[in-house]
RNA sequence: GCCCGCAUCGUCUAGCGGUCAGGACACCACCCUUUCAAGGUGGUAACCGGGGUUCGACUCCCCGUGCGGGUACCA
């Protein structure tokens, strides 16, 4: 055990393995966010195959903590082939990786940081603090806390104490500048002087976000820290917590926000945020991983299809995009068929089996190979092929379109015979046929070779779109073809 | 209010002082075609505005504008 609680405390975060080491920390409040995947898949990606991508839990804030997002999030991030090498479940040099169990931990930094003048205790009120927010806002002032409590005397803690008051520890910002140099921004400045004191502890013996993530990082030994821009600004404190804690920062990449098509920040107002979701609607996990890492990344070439491995090997800082980019669904959808088009009708089988309950796994490949050329997302499938699963009794004016109902019935008296046969023979004795019934007529030809082909498509199938008739054939057998055309054929003569 | 970030076709992006500003999605047309797709060919479409710097700016600097983020005992 390396760097574990238990063992090392605070100081230790030498000798682990991975020459880079980056992590995902989500916080369990729902359901994974494509915005997050995002963000976690640049940080696998960023790892390289010779580092190492860690999960950790970010369960700090027990208000809005949801204990079945947690397995929620890891069965998305397995599904999208994000696996993590440590982390919940797996385990790892720096376990436990879910911060509600790294309690003393904080607990330990916390005191350092009041030991040494970098921190402070504060007793003041939510009522104190939002009224002084709201005077400072009223005169024009940013909103910062006064540091009513920075200079209590020890007596006065105490007698705070005594009374019951609730405590928390507070970040005593320094004078100064802050600055780094941002793996996707570059330089960036900014004035202590506008920074808050943050809380780092909180009153139910929680740290923040600030407090635990700096400890973490640094005793997981992360590299680098890749987050969505939102941070950015708090990003002055967490360096001034890693200087007051002797602590050589990481990295920081700030990535740029995913948006909805209005150019508002992704969320459910946009229809689909959630991984689920977009597994529910048949998106593969390679499209959704080949999207998402075009949302701010490219590589500079023409080259647009990556699967993850291939990503993980090509992508780098340098050529992450600063700027926010938009959620585009249609270019989804693309991508979504690129990926089902390269599959292999078995492998695409088996994706299908979750979208076509009780179909059998042998109808499965046969039904792959029919919709791979035709289908964006798998979730198309069920509609598709629907003719295969349930009766069909079409009427006579359906059946005969824009047909003579006379003629409709002689075409397709001679149509029956040939799905008996072999069906490779299908289509070249069909279009036999329908060449019969086309001569003469070159100008209209066209036309009426889609009017006769669809009574064939409507008797077969009630639809007015379907796989090709050869493949439905195939797949319906020719006893239940044909008893489907003869069932038509007597419909015209009834209805004729 | 205060602080900060960003800015190339509708969208994702290439570009890193000199290009006919390239590719992809979407859209349109044509071809292929038994429907729908897929595929092929072609087309429409962009450097937010104003100042500088420079022989020369989409590229560098400043201002404005627009969009976004932060401003919690949430992350």
């Amino acid at each position: 055990m390396i760097g574990g609680p238990e063992v090392a405390g605070l100081d230790v975060a030498a000798g682990l393995p991975g020459t880079r080491r980056l992590r995902f920390a989500p916080s369990p409040t729902g359901q994974l966010h494509v915005g997050n995947v995002r963000t976690a898949l640049f940080s696998y990606c960023l790892a390289t195959p010779e580092g190492r991508f860690i999960l950790r839990i970010e369960d700090t804030d027990r208000e809005r903590y949801n204990p079945e997002s947690v397995s929620e999030y890891m069965e998305a991030l397995t599904w999208l082939g994000l696996t993590w090498d440590e982390g919940p479940e797996v385990g790892g040099p720096c376990a436990p990786y879910v911060e509600s169990e790294r309690l003393p931990l904080y607990r330990e930094a916390a005191n350092r940081l009041v030991a040494t003048g970098a921190a402070y205790p504060c007793f003041c009120t939510r009522d104190r603090l939002e009224e002084l927010r709201a005077a400072q806002r009223a005169s024009g002032l940013p909103t910062r806390y006064d540091r009513h409590c920075l200079h209590l005397t020890k007596a006065e803690r105490e007698a705070q104490r005594a009374a019951g008051r609730p405590e928390v520890v507070r970040l005593r910002m320094p004078p100064g500048e802050s600055s780094w140099n941002d793996l996707v921004l570059g330089l960036q400045t900014f004035d202590n002087a506008e920074m808050d004191d943050q809380v780092l502890m909180k009153s139910d013996g929680y740290p923040t976000y600030h407090l635990a993530h700096v400890v973490d990082d640094h005793l997981m030994g992360i590299t680098h820290v890749v987050r969505a821009v939102e941070w950015l600004p708090s990003t002055p404190k967490h360096l001034v917590l890693y200087d007051a804690l002797g602590w050589r920062p990481p990295g920081f990449a700030h990535v740029p926000l995913v948006l909805g098509p209005d150019r508002q920040k992704l969320s459910k107002r946009h229809g689909a945020e959630a991984v689920r979701e977009y597994r529910q609607m048949g998106y593969l996990p390679e499209a959704l991983v080949n999207f998402l890492a075009f949302l701010g990344w490219s590589p500079g070439t023409e080259e647009e299809v990556f699967d993850l491995s291939e990503l993980r090997q090509r992508m780098s800082f340098e050529r992450l995009q600063s700027s926010p980019a938009v959620f585009d669904q249609q270019r989804l959808d693309y991508l979504n068929g690129v990926w089902i088009r390269r599959l292999s009708a078995a492998a695409l089988a088996a994706r299908l089996a979750e979208f076509l309950p009780g179909v059998s796994p042998e109808q499965l490949e046969p039904i792959a190979r029919m919709v791979q050329e035709r289908i964006r997302r798998l979730d198309e499938v069920p509609q598709l092929v629907r003719f295969a699963f349930s009766d069909t009794d079409p009427d006579a004016d359906r059946l005969r379109g824009q047909l003579g109902t006379a003629e409709a019935a002689d075409f397709l008296s001679g149509v029956i015979p040939l799905v008996a046969g072999d069906v490779a023979e299908l289509m070249p004795t069909l279009r036999l046929r329908v060449a019969e019934f086309t001569n003469g007529q070159p100008e209209s030809a066209r036309a009426r070779v889609r009017q006769l082909m669809r009574v064939v498509r409507i008797a077969l199938t009630d639809q007015e779109v379907s796989p090709p008739l050869d493949a439905v054939v195939d797949l319906l057998g020719s006893d239940r073809a044909g008893k489907r055309l003869r069932r038509a054929l007597e419909r015209l003569q009834a209805g004729g």
